[in-house]
DNA sequence: TTGTAAGCGTTATCAG
DNA sequence: CTGATAACGCTTACAA
């Protein structure tokens, strides 16, 4: 395989696609003979395969996926649709949904929407390449309707409102309730939470926290990240320093801006868990890496992947209806408990 | 949009795809007036196209992908072939590439081979589904020929032999060079690589550090670890202690391994960078997280993602060759001083 | 504003 | 063993 070889225009740019019908003249021989001898069929004699053969990779040819697509109707392609691959997270989802689909014989394309500006024009886009969405939609129904109408849709963790298609559900309730019993057992009387506001609004986690400590008579304290890094975790603890606010706990609204609180701990000389203990949220795998290593709710991403992908593929095999509480699957954070808390 | 509506069999699958023929027939009009309605094109009145597009939500009409494709030609996907999304370097390689394909309108589908026996298979397949390959390969030239003929392909960091396609070459002798005369220089003289072994041999990597290392008259010890994982980088550095053998400096094949080294040295309440320092290679994020943070050789990832992403639009487009000088790229890592060493 | 005809590149069917 | 013909679902031209 030298150079290109495909038929070029002046430009040396290829004029248009190499066809079947440029290998079968190239061959002289009709397409159906191409074609036998492209997918390895049976019905061909060994010479002239060789001799099509030739004549294919002579011209660089490549059977188009759209015409090959539009006969056999067996390929499939599933898009997952996250934030940010930057966040530890997303890759540890986007590893368990690839794999999984990879076993139902589904390609996975990757959507990120961290640079994405209109969320509805992006998916309605992805919508048209794929022949499913799973992932972290954040449409309202409405917009969602309109960008994936007719698509089978499953939505990851897709917060307090009834799903109005497929969901998997995240039930952290009766992790919290045992990291909270955890903490107050041991003297915690002043947590913080380093929460992602939503509109300047504390998140359901971080009112999931609160209800929690509420039962042992504890108020909880919401600060809002700035965004969703280390570095932004780190700095909303180092304004709790700054601004001499005590405090001797640190629920986070996930790992990564736990990993910050951690950071900020060690800026201040202020021990993990002596001092202060930190808990986050996810499981990611950083934080068993990390100094102390990090006390978390994890969730186990290989079940939530199953599960999206085994409704999607229901979905769209027409096994599974696509709303309703048929396909909705709930899945509960395990309380992890390592050092930091 | 409630359950499925489509054409169902009698076990309430769909019966076959729902085309843009039902929707005519539904709608009372002609299939280039559903065309027009779907599409927002002019040249259909209000009236007719609100009555069509009803017919279409009704039915769970969506355009195939397919037909489509096959008259527009300006639907381009990306193969990404890398080894393991748990091993976070592939993410943030993964993020970078998304980022720029979706510069270009391309889509990216991502190949996850960490579960996968036969490579040349699974790149003839993956092959058959997109327009350009991308990423780490790990074929045989010849297989490599065998499997992805006809197709633009750029690898990444192909290692010592010469590509025969496009190629995203990693230039890291210099900064090695440049760790190694900063530890020599404070007196490290007894270094230890923890190596990834292909087949019993040392990697390129730990050859490259091995003749910089000689330069100043130090001999490099090279063990392998047993997998890609901070726990087997761990599992190799505490066979090291366990072996009592001394040393006053580990390079690691790469930041996960190093992060191995990192914990295994915790273990064994050795000081870093005090009695042993930590070299890293890749420059991954996470290690600014973990304590002490770690120095490590850095590749800018978005850097290689660019090249690598330009290379192959433009083989695809006509513009470059499909092999040769013009389409290899150079990528220097540098050196990133931080606590580890 | 709407419909008709043609063709995109491939494979399945059936006749030779 | 080979080739002609007819789909597959869609869009672009052009005609009404």
């Amino acid at each position: 395989v030298a150079g290109p070889r495909r038929v070029a225009g002046p430009a040396g740019r290829p004029a248009r696609r190499v066809t079947i019908n440029d290998v079968a003249a190239a061959a002289g021989v009709s397409r159906q003979t191409v074609t036998r001898a492209m997918n390895d069929m049976q019905g061909i004699s060994e010479q002239t395969k060789q001799r099509v053969l030739a004549a294919a990779g002579r011209l660089s040819y490549r059977p188009s996926r759209f015409g090959r697509g539009l006969v056999k109707r067996e390929q499939h392609t599933l898009g997952l649709v996250i934030h940010d691959l930057t966040n530890p997270y997303y890759p540890e989802l986007a590893s368990a949904v690839v794999g999984f689909a990879a076993k139902q014989g589904w390609n996975v394309v990757l959507a990120d929407t961290v640079h994405t500006s209109d969320r509805q024009a992006f998916l309605a886009e992805l919508g048209h390449q794929v022949d499913a969405v799973v992932g972290y939609l954040d449409l309202s129904p409405c917009e969602l309707d309109a960008a994936l109408a007719g698509l089978p849709v499953v939505e990851i963790d897709p917060g307090p409102a009834r799903p109005r298609r497929g969901a998997v559900l995240f039930e952290m309730a009766p992790a919290i309730a045992q990291a909270v019993s955890m903490l107050t057992a041991v003297g915690v009387h002043r947590p913080v939470m380093v929460d992602i506001l939503h509109l300047g609004e504390p998140s359901g986690r971080a009112e999931l926290v609160a209800s929690a400590l509420a039962e042992h008579g504890v108020r909880l304290t919401v600060v809002g990240a700035e965004e969703n890094t280390v570095a932004a975790g780190a700095g909303a603890v180092d304004e709790l320093f700054a601004g001499g606010r005590t405090f001797d706990a640190v629920f986070a609204f996930n790992d990564i801006l736990a990993l910050g609180a951690l950071q900020s701990c060690r800026g201040h000389r202020t021990e993990v868990p002596g001092t202060v203990r930190v808990v986050g949220i996810d499981g990611l795998s950083v934080g068993r890496y990390v100094t102390p290593r990090l006390t978390t709710l994890a969730v186990d991403m290989a079940e939530v992947a199953r599960h999206a992908v085994d409704l999607v593929v229901g979905m769209h095999s027409g096994d599974l209806p696509w709303s309703g509480a048929k396909v909705r699957r709930r899945v509960r954070h395990q309380l992890v408990v390592r050092e930091s808390a």
